[in-house]
DNA sequence: ATCGTTTTGTTGACACGTCAATCATGCAAC
DNA sequence: GTTGCATGATTGACGTGTCAACAAAACGAT
C-alpha cells in the first residue's frame, strides 16, 4: 500500500543489521556475565544498583521505578521475587500508607558490593576499551539522537500519551 | 575486593547511561510501533521476515533459528503460538524425519506485508534521517568493534562453548 | 547390523515483561 | 465531610526467554 516507502539501500542494511545485533546481543551477554559472576540478574542489578546510590540503602518503590522508567508492576513482580531471594525487605512507609519503603537486606549488600567490579570491567572492556574517542564521542551522539527522535515520535519509555 | 577495578569517570558514565538507555529503549519503542500499526510482535516479524526472504515462504525450523541465532527451543514455543494464530504451519519434512519445514500461511503473508513499510519507516527515522553520515558510519565501527570484543570475551549469543 | 554420538525438535519449570483490573489512600474542591 | 480524582502498589492472565531433560531420527565407526 505504502508505495513511498523509502526502502534501505544496501549499505544502510549492514549498518542497521550491525546495529539490531548488538541492541539485543549486548544486553543478553551483560546479563550472562553477571549471572555467570554473581548469581544476579540484570534486573536484580539494576534495582540493587539504586537502592546502593541511595544514602542507607531505602527508597520508596515509586522512586525506583521512576528512575528505572519502569512500570509499577514491573517492579512489584521484581521485588516480590528478590523479597523471596532475601536480597530486599519491603517496610510499610510512615508517611504515606499506601507506599512502601524497599530496603536492601545485608546479603543485598554483599551480592551489589560482590557484582558491581564484574560489571564495570565488562562495561570497560567491550565498551570503552575498544573504542577510540572519536567513536565513544560519536556512540554519544548518535545514542542521543536516536533516542530524542523515538521520543518525538512519542513512542520512548512508559509515559503514557496525552489523551 | 578487586581493588583494581577501573571505575567509571563521569563522562564514561554518561557515554555508558545514554547507550544503556538506548538499549532497552530502542527495543521496546520498535516493539510497540510493530504491536500498534500492524498486531505483530517484534519476535513474529523476525520470523516472518526471514521466511519471506526464503524463496517460497518455507524453510527449516533448524535454519531460522540459526539466521536469528536463537536456541531451538525459543523458536519452538514461538512457534506453537504462532501456529495458533494462524500466521505459520508445520509440515514434516520429506528428507529428514526429525525435522520440521515451517510455511507461511496467507495471513502471515498479509501480516508481515502490511507491517514492513512501518517498520523500515521507524527505521529510516530513528536511525538514518537523524545521524549525520559520520555518525552513521561511526555507529558501524562502533557497534562492530563492541560486538567483536563480546565474542572474544566467549559471551556472545548461543554458541556453546568450546568444553 | 549395532553401538555411541550428534542433530533436530519438544516439553516443563521458572524468570521476566506488559496490560488491564483492582484496591486503598491521599488530596483537592465544594 | 463527602465527593471525585489522582497516586501507590498488587494481582492475574498471558506472551516471552532460558535452561535442562527428553525423545526420535541420522550418522559414523566397527
Amino acid at each position: 500500500m505504502n508505495s513511498d516507502t523509502r526502502w534501505l539501500n544496501d549499505h544502510e542494511q549492514e549498518v542497521w543489521r550491525a546495529f539490531r545485533e548488538l541492541l539485543w546481543g549486548f544486553e543478553s551477554a551483560m546479563d550472562r556475565q553477571l549471572l555467570r559472576d554473581s548469581d544476579l540478574s540484570g534486573v536484580e542489578y539494576s534495582v540493587l544498583a539504586s537502592l546502593s546510590e541511595a544514602d542507607d540503602g531505602v527508597m520508596r518503590a515509586r522512586d525506583i521505578a521512576q528512575q528505572l522508567d519502569w512500570e509499577r508492576s514491573r517492579l512489584s513482580h521484581l521485588l516480590k521475587r528478590m523479597e523471596a531471594r532475601g536480597l530486599v525487605e519491603r517496610v510499610t512507609c510512615a508517611t504515606d500508607a499506601r507506599g512502601f519503603n524497599i530496603s536492601m537486606t545485608s546479603a543485598g549488600w554483599n551480592a551489589i558490593r560482590q557484582a558491581a567490579p564484574g560489571h564495570v570491567t565488562f562495561v570497560r572492556e567491550n565498551v570503552f576499551d575498544p573504542l577510540s574517542d572519536a567513536e565513544r564521542e560519536a556512540l554519544l551522539s548518535a545514542t542521543t539522537k536516536m533516542q530524542q527522535s523515538i521520543r518525538d515520535a512519542g513512542l520512548w519509555g512508559n509515559t503514557k500519551k496525552s489523551s
